[in-house]
Parts: C-alpha cells; sequence; structure tokens
DNA sequence: CTTCTATTGCGTCATTATGACACAATGCTA
DNA sequence: TAGCATTGTGTCATAATGACGCAATAGAAG
C-alpha cells in the first residue's frame, strides 16, 4: 500500500505543513441494495471504526481540501459536497488514548506533539454513486469501507454524533434539494428511486403519491426503456433532467413563504 | 471605555491563550422600526465596518465562545445563536493590510505575529430583541451600532460574503422554524409580525393569508388587548405560547416528506 | 359631535396539493 | 396458459393556498 514512510513523514512534520487547530471529517454517503451506506476508515492506532478526514495544508482552501480527502478515499472527483456542522467542543478528542494507540504501531511522539493538541472539525456531508467508489483506506488505516447506516453504534471519538448531524442535514436538504443524482446510476426505476427516499426518511411512503410528487418537481425524464427481468411487470427507466435538476438545486423546491 | 492595555496585551499573547487559526464572527439581527438591522463594529484599525468576532480560547467550547462574544457586544445572555458555515478560503484576509493599520494605531507587530496568520472562521447568527441590546464596543473597536441591512455594502474583508449567507440561512429557516420571539417585544401586532417576515423575506404578503397560515401554526396566543394610539383601528395584541413555540423549534414547522 | 379614512377582523371562492385507495396492464413463473 | 406480484394510471375526499370582499373601528378632520 501506501508506504510507511509517507505516514511518519506527515506525522513528524504536520506542525509546518498544516493548517493547525482545523480538522474536516467527512460523511460519505452511498447507496447499494436498498440500504444507506457510510465510507468507514479502520485506523491501525485504535479499534474504533472512523469517519475519513483529514488536515488543511496552509495554503488550501477549506473546501478543497474536503474535496481532497474524499478524491484520496473514493477516487471520485465530481460531486455532491456540503459542510454542514463544526464540531467544536473542548473536549471533543482525548488524543492521549490516540498516542499509546500510536506507540503501539511504533510510532512515539512527544507530550506536546502537534496530534494531541485540540482539534475543531469541519463536518463535510458527500453523496457518491456507490458504484463508482474505489474504497482507499489512508496512510494511517489499515481498511476502509462501506458500513450500512444501521449498523453503526460506536464510532472514534465523537464520530457517531457526527454521523447523525449528518444524517439530520441530509433528511431536511430533501424537502429543499433534489438529491438522487448523485446516488443512483445515470437510469433509474421509480421504485427504485422512492426506495431511496424511504431509506434515507427511515420511512415508507405510499407508491403512488410518491410518483405524483417526484413528477411534479419536473426534474426527471422517463426513458422509453424498461428494467426487463425483474420477475413482474418492467417498470420504466427514468434518468435526471440535468437543466431543471440544476435550476432545482439552486433554487430549492417548493419555496413555503 | 476598556483600557488600551487590555487590547495590548492580547494582541502579545494571543498566541498562548487563543486557539490557533480559529475565529467566528457573528451576524446579529434586530428589528427596529420596520427595518431588519445587523450590529456591525467600527475597528480602530480599518476603514471598513465589520462584523463582531473573536477567537476562541484553549479551553473553551466554540460555541461557547460565541456566546461569550454575543454577551460581550450586545449584554444579552439568552438568545437564539446558530453557526450557519465556515468561511475557509486561503486568501480570505490579507493580514498585511491589519498589519499597518494597527501601526497607526500605535501598535506594532512583526511579520510572524500570530493575528498575521491565516484564519478559518465559524459564521455565527443571533436574533435578538432590539430594543434589549447594550451596543457595546470590544476593545479594538471605536465604535458598535445598528445598521440597515439594505445599507451595508461593504464590510471588512469577507464579512460582507458571511452576512449575506447569514441572511439566505435565515430565509430558509423561516420556513422551518417559528421566527420572532428573539427578535420582537414580548407583546406585538400582527401587522408587526408580518412586517418582520416581509422584511426578512423582502417580499410582500398578503395580510389576511399570512395571518391564517401563523396562526394555524399554533404558536400564537392573542390577548384581549389591543395596541391604542396608531391612529386607526387597534389591532390585537399577541404572544407567543412557548410551549408550543418550542416544541416547533424541535420538530419544525412543515414536514414536507 | 359627526363624518371621513385608513387599517384591521373575519370571511368567501376557486385552485392546487395531499393522503388514501381502486383497478387494469404487464412480465415472469409454474 | 393461468397465476401472481408488481407497476401504470386514475379517482375521491380533504387540506392548504392564493386572490379578494366587506364590515368594524379608532383616530383625524370638520
Amino acid at each position: 500500500m501506501i508506504p510507511q514512510k509517507t505516514f511518519s513523514e506527515v506525522i513528524a512534520d504536520g506542525e509546518g505543513i498544516f493548517q493547525p487547530s482545523v480538522s474536516l471529517d467527512c460523511v460519505i454517503f452511498g447507496f447499494h441494495e436498498n440500504e444507506l451506506k457510510v465510507l468507514l476508515i479502520k485506523a491501525r492506532t485504535t479499534d474504533h471504526w472512523a469517519l475519513p478526514g483529514g488536515f488543511v495544508f496552509k495554503e488550501e482552501d477549506l473546501d478543497d481540501a474536503a474535496t481532497r480527502v474524499l478524491k484520496e478515499r473514493t477516487g471520485i472527483n465530481d460531486i455532491f459536497l456540503q459542510q454542514f456542522h463544526v464540531f467544536g467542543s473542548a473536549n471533543r478528542s482525548d488524543w492521549n488514548i490516540h498516542r499509546s494507540n500510536l506507540k503501539k504501531d511504533g510510532i512515539e511522539i512527544g507530550p506536546n506533539h502537534w496530534l494531541l493538541k485540540r482539534f475543531i472539525t469541519v463536518g463535510y456531508y458527500a453523496l457518491v454513486e456507490f458504484a463508482h467508489v474505489i474504497a482507499t483506506p489512508d496512510s494511517s488505516s489499515e481498511d476502509c469501507k462501506w458500513w450500512d447506516i444501521n449498523e453503526i453504534d460506536e464510532l472514534f471519538m465523537d464520530h457517531k454524533q457526527i454521523l447523525d448531524k449528518a444524517l439530520d442535514t441530509l433528511r431536511l436538504q430533501l424537502n429543499h434539494l433534489p438529491i438522487g443524482y448523485n446516488l443512483l446510476p445515470q437510469k433509474f426505476t421509480m421504485p427504485e428511486l422512492q426506495k431511496l427516499y424511504e431509506t434515507i426518511l427511515n420511512k415508507t411512503l405510499d407508491r403512488r403519491n410518491f410518483q405524483r410528487r417526484i413528477t411534479g418537481f419536473g426534474i426527471l425524464k422517463r426513458l422509453k426503456e424498461t428494467r426487463k427481468g425483474g420477475a413482474h411487470r418492467a417498470p420504466f427507466l427514468y434518468s435526471f433532467d440535468m437543466r431543471k435538476y440544476r435550476k432545482a438545486l439552486k433554487q430549492g423546491l417548493h419555496g413555503g413563504w
């Protein structure tokens, strides 16, 4: 994999190359087999899984850093990526645990090492097409894989809290923004789109009312093909009308006042 | 006012007492004479007005730091305060201007001074009752006062951009959350509440439909008094039903899906 | 003290959006 | 070829919304 040396170098030089005090963590959502998934990494230095994260280079925009982290873990560039909250409790990290864990990994750091300092982390969430992702561990991690949302109990530090907040935000966004382009393949069926919504919201929706509403937004194009092979009546395939989809992304969906 | 000494001390010791790299700025909204106002400060070191802001003490929660800044500028404790965005462009500040300006103020700092470093700032917005605010400049400022939203063209650094984003957020929140408790006096009339909404949204609303909708939320209590002296028919006074108001704050207003 | 006027309280009506549900069409399976 | 689960399409009652009418009222004008 990525040579250990790089990792050590980063650990040693971090203070010189990263913006101090600030980190970012990404909640990367994917949709597969009717389940909402999140990409997690397993650092060698802890027993818990964690959100993919990173630090900000001294001359790098915060948003660019998030894009970089995402690209590194998934290989994907052009995706939906949005910051949603900053987590800034003074006691959110217990880096001394991290220190002893690093020791297990053969890396010793002093008590004033930059990694042990307090970090304020910016939460980003991303929507990606599951099949396009090449899950890639970072240099400090031994694994990187998808987890079902419902199978995640405990994560590293406050990452579970960050994940929950991301999910709340996603559910809210579902009311304003068209969601789906970044989570589904190019062509998809109405039941698939509905299942996506149901999975995110964690509740069932009426099939016919869902279709009426979602088509009412005018962001879908029904293709002339159907998805055959499904043991029953073949549903039509749809794709997003990107002109109207983007317009809806900018203007929002219903208005309100 | 606050002694210059404190300011110099902070300038000198900042690196030791503040979390590096991180700052926060508050967009404090108030409503007065049918206008939406924002509290701004005028630092001695620049010609531009700026959002009240500050840094985070090393052992202080980020949210607590925002509350503290707000308390310091307004004297108010218990208010609506929420982070809305992080501004993290690498080039968002040109602190060299700041340096030469500090010089004018009689304070010299070296080229590697902590104030000249790059800061990532967390934007908070607050809703406060205009009449309760005691606008208080901080130690680096010569003035602190309310500005009409529409009279603000240019601000210090990227603060105008931050203000605009706060306003966007407030307009969005208007669709989910009950707004008003923190911006209006205890008792208010329906036209006053409507004017608040119209001012925030920057559009007119139908008087009768507005009343139907807002009362439909069930967060208002109509009192038995009317506001006399207004040259025409006296409107009823209302106040918020705090039990239902808080419930609406937690659950949101419409739902959507 | 009466009249005038702008504003408020309360209502109607047509249109649209929503929730609940019925039924026929279709593609695989037996 | 019949059975069956699923999809396409539609109906109906109800709720929410937008546009607007009219009488009540408190101060101002005379």
